[in-house]
DNA sequence: ATGGTTGTTTAACAA
């Protein structure tokens, strides 16, 4: 089973892109972040198209959003509230082998790495500790996948100069050691890493101010998948799809990360 | 130290 996660920045200006993707991956089930639509003008028969007819989708006006799209039936859909809000960021399914997976996106946190003078700051690192917490109370003993956008790089070698991104918001030290927490609180294990050792530069999203983002490479690995335990043993293979940064006529500055799972 | 781009919605905001 190929279960992926992808950014897409406007999944109605980027639907032929997800049909690229689609096409070339064949992923099984697809988590989607930042679709920026209400539900009404969410590309569903084009998902439905190509196989997607399982859907639970979740969004809002200009802002946010999150999408499961499945082949295969989805059961016991829901979403969840962060910090008092109802902004579009997370939604899970069950799938049919009953792996429960969790589709979130994690805010941004603005420019200034200060909670005092910046609120959108104060909101990520509240975010993050409520996740923390929330995943600390969830104990039961389903298999389960979380991925998305989660907006913070926390090795040295997830982003490209782990000096110079010590005050830039998304690999800030506070921000690291919540995210390190909330990966803790449920004994979550980071399924990309897994084939890639910590010494070597992994990025899944590049920067749109970068004159050429492919000769400057300064990325970050701001999109995750972390399972359970107990699905390590199933765990085959890790991808970032790197070229799909490229891809015409516009891409994401995300690009798409999935696993496969036997 | 600064400015660089994109998407939604149409001047400002978020990323």
């Amino acid at each position: 089973m190929r279960i992926a996660t992808w950014n897409i920045n406007s999944v109605r200006l980027r639907m032929g892109l997800v049909e690229r993707f689609i096409d070339e991956a064949e992923p099984d089930i697809i988590c989607l972040q930042e679709t920026k639509t209400v539900n009404e003008t969410f590309p569903a028969e084009a998902f439905a198209a190509k196989g997607y007819k399982h859907q639970h989708i979740l969004g809002m006006k200009s802002y946010n959003g999150v999408a499961i799209v499945s082949r295969q039936p989805l059961t016991e859909m829901g979403s969840q509230n962060w910090q008092g809000r109802e902004d579009c960021r997370h939604v899970f399914a069950t799938t049919s082998n009953g792996t429960e997976i969790h589709c979130m996106y994690v805010p941004a946190g603005g420019d200034i790495p200060d909670p005092k003078a910046n609120p959108k700051f104060a909101h990520k690192l509240g975010f993050l500790d409520e996740c923390a917490a929330w995943w600390k109370a969830k104990q039961d003993k389903k298999p389960k996948i979380i991925l998305g956008d989660f907006n913070v790089a926390p090795l040295e070698n997830d982003v490209w100069s782990h000096k110079q991104m010590l005050d830039v918001v998304s690999h800030t030290p506070v921000e690291v050691e919540k995210l390190m927490a909330w990966q803790k609180a449920h004994q979550w294990y980071d399924a990309v890493r897994h084939f890639t050792p910590p010494e070597e530069k992994l990025y899944s999203w590049w920067s749109y101010r970068a004159a050429d983002w492919e000769l400057s490479n300064r990325g970050r690995r701001l999109d995750h998948i972390w399972i359970t335990p107990d699905l390590a043993p199933s765990l085959k293979k890790a991808t970032i799809l790197r070229e799909a940064r490229g891809w015409a006529p516009k891409p994401s500055d995300h690009v798409p990360v999935y696993i496969d799972l036997k």
